[in-house]
DNA sequence: AAATAGCACTCCCTGCGTGCGAGTGCTAGC
DNA sequence: GCTAGCACTCGCACGCAGGGAGTGCTATTT
């Protein structure tokens, strides 16, 4: 037993290749596959005894004794590894992806064109996670009074996405208090995430005494509600169902459900998305995903962050089987994250 | 072979006790099944024969010549109509809808508890249309200039759904302006839909040459962006398809796929779910539901419209296999229809 | 020493025949 | 009009054999 088979060049040759041939027939692969692959410069035999190694080491194993080799989830890891280095989108992509998203006007339009073309890419989900309300950054906050006395809260952020609500105050407030208020927050906190701003509210009200004790408890008491309602978590959108319930690995129902479910609690997606956001390559790969479901083995995930301006806003990726055409699906997820970012910023 | 087998009052209540014994187990039902049902007052045989009659009628069929028999869709409608007149909800299931509901503070909350009930009770999808953001009724507008040209546009409407957008104007707009034209929309346009509103000021663009032609065209102008922007159409929310990916009758992974991208296309499953605002029923059954797929022969839909104090606004409902437990779903949806309503009036 | 040819062996898959059981349709009798 | 009885039809599970794909091992070649 040779504990790094990797170490020859031609083992990973044969690796990759191997990989790729599964990921084309979705079935375990013979050393003749493979043979003829090296146009027949190695026997069959060469190569059985390769993947004898390949399988000690953890690379390869065989549903049953005489059936070809199929890649674990270290394969695979070694494979993305291996082409991601090299390759790139073909133009046809490219120019594909880049006319989805020509016409997409809103962010909500841009999330589903990319979520739309991810999911088409890969033959699996294609997943956006938009920013939870607290890293948005305020621009501009307006308050003002209904005649019945409910006071209309709308918070703009510099993308343009404005929060809105309208509530009932716990306290009655004139226009004039509200005039005061708005200009406090603007003047002070224009540019500031919500998070701090709230954050930073607390605190002052919590060790200042001072003059405008007032003002700190009117912004308090109309943000706040706006800001931890509905949407504190980050918004998830999925696209690309269909595609995934068709794909041979979940012939097996109780996965499939498994999945679906899975899907549904969005706040676990959101996790093992994000964390592509501190990985130190650009386009982070997780071949066998747990923390999704039982049946997250079979399941890759390929995700990147993307950005308005200079802050990282959110992420984006792929979920789909292992088995995957990983070359386009990297190279898609990278792309579709640099046009999304760019999109994002140029619409107001 | 006599056409009309189900005059017969005990054909009727066979053809019931069939049906219910075929959405307990799933399988054929067998002569036997049903003589045991009956306390075995009627011997097989006679069973046998009022069978074939319902089977000539068009009410069951056999998958195999030696094998029991299994509802049609024809039988599922007369059986939907058959209790939709007598059942009632458990308490139980009352007292956990009511809440499930209890906690929603939000639209979106609601929204997504009613979906949540609706997949719970009916193992399938739980599906809410919102309306159209053209029903939408404007209580209030409001407009305003951000330092570097831009103009928010604020919408208020009775429900406190706000729709919202910062837009670059197509000319420059002075506050005053602004002030003047939204006053112009509240004073003319409050409590009309903004469908109407826009519909009105083209016709009165076209046909009268007055005084406030400005405003009626700044007021296009600025509207008309939000009013077209990203939901024209009806927002469809489903929840529930790990439900229904479990489902037996959906093993077969073709047809689950097409279901799946059916789902994907919302503005099919709004039209067959909006039929029942029309419908004369409080609680519309369609069994067999084509237009949303192929598969759809095997789905049963039940919906019920929604009110917010005296209009419609849109609909609920469930989709699932027929196979479904039609007594506690047909109950379910139209107590979460009313609930839903109740709710929608009370959060402000 | 590495690569290869050859061979025995393992295991899956398919097709075939069989028997069993559930369920029906029909007919004769109550 | 209902029922008992019987022959018949299928589907299904089982066992079995044959073929094929693929492997591991060993002896041989380079």
């Amino acid at each position: 037993m040779r504990n790094a088979p990797l170490q020859e060049r031609r083992n990973r040759q044969i690796l990759a290749d191997l990989v790729r041939t599964y990921i084309e027939t979705g079935e375990p692969v013979s050393s003749r596959a493979i043979s003829r692959r090296f146009e027949e410069t190695l026997s069959t035999a060469t190569i059985r005894n390769i993947m004898a190694d390949l399988e000690d080491g953890g690379f390869l194993y065989q549903p049953h004794t005489s059936a070809g080799r199929v890649p674990t989830a270290a394969a695979y890891r070694f494979f993305a590894q291996e082409i991601a280095s090299q390759a790139t989108l073909s133009v046809e992509d490219r120019e594909w992806i880049r006319r989805e998203f020509a016409a997409a006007q809103s962010r909500a339009e841009i999330t589903e064109r990319a979520g739309h073309v991810l999911a088409e890419v890969s033959n699996g989900l294609g997943i956006v996670v938009s920013p939870p309300l607290g890293r948005t950054v305020l621009e501009h906050a307006r308050l003002w009074l209904l005649p019945d006395g409910r006071v209309v809260v709308v918070l703009i952020s510099p993308g343009g996405i404005t929060r809105d609500k309208v509530l009932r105050p716990p306290r009655a407030f004139s226009q004039q208090e509200l005039d005061a208020t708005a200009d406090f927050l603007n003047r002070r906190y224009s540019g500031w995430t919500l998070e701090a701003i709230r954050n930073d509210l607390l605190v002052k009200l919590a060790t200042e005494r001072e003059a405008y004790e007032g003002l700190l408890r009117s912004a308090l008491a109309l943000c706040d509600p706006v800001v931890l309602g509905e949407e504190t978590t980050p918004l998830v959108h999925v696209e690309g169902t269909a595609q995934i319930a068709s794909a041979p690995e979940f012939a097996n129902q109780a996965q499939l459900r498994e999945l679906l479910s899975a899907i549904e609690e969005k706040h676990r997606l959101v996790t093992v998305l994000n964390a592509c956001i501190d990985a130190p390559e650009p386009v982070l790969v997780q071949i066998g995903v747990k923390e999704i479901s039982q049946a997250g083995e079979n399941l890759a995930l390929i995700s990147a962050p993307y950005t308005r301006g200079d802050g990282v806003q959110g992420s984006l990726g792929v979920l789909g089987p292992t088995r995957m055409h990983y070359e386009r699906a990297i190279n898609a997820v990278a792309y579709v994250a640099q046009i999304f970012s760019e999109t994002l910023s140029k619409i107001s």
